[in-house]
Parts: structure tokens; sequence; C-alpha cells
DNA sequence: GCCCAAGTTTACGTTAACGTAAACGGTAAT
DNA sequence: ATTACCGTTTACGTTAACGTAAACTTGGGC
């Protein structure tokens, strides 16, 4: 039985791929559907992935962008906006256009989620108040 | 023709189709799939659709909703909760039950948005560091 | 009367993101 | 040695949310 009680913030961490399906709450299914897409590239031993932390980071950053509704081509797209592979000054000034981009989408969604609370809120507000009523007519 | 010069906020305005379609940026198609799907119910004048303000509410709240990921089938959840069909107490406690668990995930949203804001950040204030950098050894 | 733009119905096609099943390999415990 | 789990590959199935095309109607303009 391998090592499951290494501390987790040890540097050379590695997760097989059902502790990450596990943690995430997805199936492992899903998570080799992100390989076979190209999201992720874990290692292998013998026939086997092997998950470093940085594979994990990137499957926490793809489930997060789901959460919002990206589609996984968008949350590719983000995620490579944080490796360094921009080396001339042509693609950092593109890159930061593509960020001020992604960032009004997002600015955006959290209007729609603030309008969504506040409609909340109203509702809310209505089913106490009709409830308050109910109870006085009691 | 009819007249398109009314006052916007007439309580009888009504529009078409393509009306909409235009202002909400969105096919007919779309618009005529919402309706197959019961997620509205315009009016007719003869054959053709006639929708009422409350119509076009209705078709804002689902590209909102559309907008940070929910399926037709959850904005009809949250659409629903406007409508006060909810007679008795029970139904009106469940309702609150219902609003504090949407409430509870669009909080997660908006934290997951708020994170990936901050991703932006980051990566936005190294791009500028590096154009920096690459000035100064000019 | 004829045309055109906008509307309609019906129906099949498409894409994303997995689910599900079959058939197989490795290894650890009984 | 057999059972019990992981894990693997390959492949077909499924659902949501429309797109697209065909064939038809309808009211207004020339």
């Amino acid at each position: 039985m391998p090592d499951r009680n290494r501390p987790s913030h040890s540097p050379d961490t590695t997760y097989t791929i059902s502790e990450l399906a596990k943690e995430f709450e997805v199936t492992t299914r899903t998570i080799r559907f992100y390989e076979e897409k190209g999201l992720i590239a874990p290692l292998r031993q013998g026939q086997k992935r092997l998950y470093t932390p940085a594979d994990r980071v990137r499957i926490k950053l793809i489930l997060r962008g789901k959460r919002i509704g990206m589609t996984l081509d968008e949350c590719v797209e983000v995620i490579d906006m944080y490796d360094p592979a921009h080396n001339n000054s042509e693609q950092l000034r593109s890159l930061i256009d593509t960020v001020r981009d992604r960032r009004a989408r997002f600015l955006q969604q959290r209007r729609d989620i603030d309008d969504m609370l506040a409609g909340l809120d109203e509702v809310q507000a209505l089913c106490e108040q009709a409830l308050a009523d109910a109870g006085d007519t009691q």
C-alpha cells in the first residue's frame, strides 16, 4: 500500500485518479475525459495515471470554471493565461487584451448573480410577510 | 403597420418575436424553443405570436440565468419562485428553503467569479511587469 | 394579381460533456 | 488459486439547447 500519510503539502505529492475523483466529487470518467480533451496530462507509472499537485490545481480550475457556466474550451483559455508561454511584447499586450475581455464577462456574470440574489431577497421577504399575515389571522 | 412609436413603458405594449429576438440578440428559433419547453406562453393574434411585457421579462430572466450557466430547467425553477402560486404555510416554508438553497449556490458562484477575477489580476500584473522589464532593457 | 418580408410548423442535424458497458491487466488479501 | 478491487482502453449511448432546412401562410406595397 502506498503511503497515504505523507503531508498533503509535500512538493512531490501525487494522487491517483480515484483520490482526485473523490476529492472533487466527479467520476474517474470525467477526469479521463479532461485528459482526452487535452486539459490535463498526468504522468504514468506503468499504465496507471499519476497526478501531480499541478494537475490537481488544473482540475480545480476546470471545475471552478464549470460552476460558473464556462465550457471546457473556455476553461482552457483561462488556464492558459497562467502559464508563461508569452515571450515577446506583442504576445503580452495581446494577453492583456484577452484578460480585459474576460474580466468584463466575469463582471457581467457577477452583476447577473447579484440581480438573482436581489430577486431571491424579494421572494423571501414576500414569503415571510405572507407567513406572518397567516399567523396574525389565525 | 402597427404602431412602433408607442411608449415602451405602456402597460399593454406587445412585441413581435423578431423585435424581442433583436433586442436580446438571440434567434427567433431560440424564443420559439423556450415556448416549446413551456418557459413562455405568448398570446396569439391569428397565427402569430404576441409577447407581453411579462413575457419579455421572463425571457430576460432566462437569458440572465443562462449567462451564469443555469440550465433552462433551473431557470424555470427560479422564475417560478416569483409567481404567487404558494397558498398555504407549508408551501411558503418549502419555498423559503428552496430560496435558501439557491442563494447558497449563487453565493458559491460569486466566490468562484471573485477567485477568477483575482487570478486575472495576477496575470495582468505579471504581464505589465514583464512589459516594463522589457522596456527597461531596451 | 403578384411579390416580398415576416411569420408559422415539422423534422432532422449538431455539439458538448460526459454516462455506461464490455473486456482486459495488475496486485493484494484470503 | 481465486476473489476482490483498482485501473485501463474502446466504443457506443444520452441529454440539452439550439441550428438548419423545407414547405406553407399571411398582410401590406406596387
